[in-house]
DNA sequence: AATGAATGAGGCTTCATTCAT
DNA sequence: CATGAATGAAGCCTCATTCAT
């Protein structure tokens, strides 16, 4: 499915609608919503979704899959920008408006996904590492933070306000100055453990 | 567990035995764990779940309510403590201890719960404004944040730590002592959003 | 159980109890009531329940019997009254009133237990064959009506009312009165097919 | 069935199956006969019972609906009889035979089931208030019975043999011709309740 | 002798997935 | 290719019955 056949014209569309819907589906009813209801959404048959993807694990490593890519192109442009600290700010920032709402945190469902994926997040960790160092090299950010502390913190700000019934869509803006205050050198306290390997 | 009978000796150790085995499937299998595997791990019948809590979401709350009042109760110590801010962060450590490992959010889900757990929560609500009150006056923690930014952030280290397949039991530690250090006045930005209201 | 032991004083008032207990839960609730709401509603345990009564099915039978004791005293008083048709019809009220509100035809489970109930209900054919014999005599009843006939159609009146949801207490007088007209000499056609045999 | 889709060729098969397997498995084994086996007598899995009717109640809606409209069209075809007092006669032949050796008289539990099957028994009782009508003028039915006294008495020749292990299958045409001719003018007496209102 | 806790079979229902149309 | 019908495993829950207290 990487790049078998190129996918005919209004396939493809459907495979489009179909993440749209199911990333909306997910959204709104977390990550048991049914497959019927996704079909339903976006108004194909069921049998349909799963001529696209075998599973419906496959198709949530799809949505997740959709947005490491996205987000690994705004990583890759913000390499270029000239405030690294800023950059950094803007990449969160990016990671969190996606998952707007709702935690979509199928992320560790799809870790167990293969090939793809797993790609996907390699990269992502490279591209983190590289807004990283140029923010660390400015001083806009503590010396003792990895790429993957990076990874694991980026889901924290929609996680918290989704326990918020009612929450204001933007609150999660909020909680992401705060945890990035907390990268900031200034008031910076060692850490009580050293930083995770794998992601 | 109000205050209706004081039940008898075996069915209490039960209780226990339920509540104990239901944190660990839901820890380990997430909110979806079956009341038959629970029944299991506790090792007794899957009808004497339902003896004890009237239905899945009651065993939540159930759950839920002891956790919370058991942090309330370390709460209620730490009003007295010498060092507010290390109180504070000693709270937060005592929060996410509880959770260990694997994120219990189902305090969402819980929330809808009627009576005992609401008011727990909002009793914690007061705790916790207790103790930021006095961090501020120390000038431990940021002007700022609110109780319920507390309540919220709360759950993040644990989170963050559960989307590593293999995260070592303590790593929670690191991403509270981070967040931590964002709630400090030092390098403290103004936040873009203002604080939510209910919790 | 017919004449074993004597039955300790306090033993047979909750035999009492569980008896009027059940014959009211079953009214309210039809004949899956369950085991506990009579417990409770007889104000002892679910296992004294069962302490005097083996089974459901055994309590059931319990119930039917007495309804049928209680039945067979009736009309073997009937027997002797000087009006043999208005016996009849007493007899038949009786039996109505027994059962009113809800139709506790329990009697054909009850007909697969054994002996006492068979025999109490050979009894009760004895008995409606004298009433019929006398009534038939005076020409207050058709001649081609059998006590078999009578068995069954004792229950319709309370049956037939029972699908009205709001039906006033004593409605089924009005069936039992048609019914009956249906078994007088005058304006009786011949009938379409032979009496039944063994009830 | 009221007028939404046509349905696809073999599933209208499998509905018809299924109400006739339900009928049938309801009549055997009384009101609760499980799911599972109705699937099982019809051929089908269990999860197509749902596919057709989302609940248990639905499917005893659709079975009652479908009995009361065969027999409204029986009425209406009736109400041109020439005798009206056999119309009336007729009709509550077709009826009790619809519900053949046992009686199905979930009449009252579908009752409380929405639109369709109220009306249908709305328009039931207004045929039967016609094929009534009739027959009083020829003289055939006394003058105090109405259409809601008819309803009720419909289902009673069959209930009154199912109290017979063995009844032989066209024993209740017995018990509807003494009903019926408890119905005639000839030998009527005053009735002692007044007739109900509404079904 | 009574109580109520424990049990597990069985009921209804949902849902991912397969398959005939 | 798409559709939606069919399937059966699995989930939650109820309840008659047994047994320790």
């Amino acid at each position: 499915m990487t790049s078998t056949r190129p996918l005919r014209s209004d396939a493809a569309r459907n495979r489009q609608l179909l993440l749209a819907a199911a990333a909306d589906e997910f959204a709104a009813q977390g990550l048991d919503a049914s497959v019927a209801d996704i079909a339903r959404r976006a108004g194909v048959g069921k049998g349909t979704v799963f001529r696209h993807f075998a599973t419906k694990d496959d198709l949530i490593a799809a949505i997740v899959l959709d947005r490491i890519n996205a987000l690994n192109a705004v990583g890759d442009e913000l390499l270029d920008a000239t405030d690294p600290g800023a950059a950094l700010l803007e990449f969160l920032t990016a990671a969190a408006r996606q998952r707007q709402q709702r935690d979509l945190s199928f992320l560790r469902q799809a870790g167990e996904l293969d090939a793809e994926v797993t790609q996907a997040n390699t990269k992502m960790l490279r591209t983190i590492d590289g807004l990283l160092d140029r923010a660390r090299e400015q001083g806009a950010v503590r010396a003792d933070i990895t790429a993957v502390d990076i990874v694991l913190l980026m889901c924290a700000p929609n996680h918290v306000t989704s326990h918020l019934p009612d929450a204001p869509p933007e609150l999660w803006q909020r909680y992401l100055a705060i945890i990035f205050d907390g990268l900031r050198p200034q008031g910076a306290h060692p850490l009580p453990q050293p930083p995770p390997t794998a992601p």
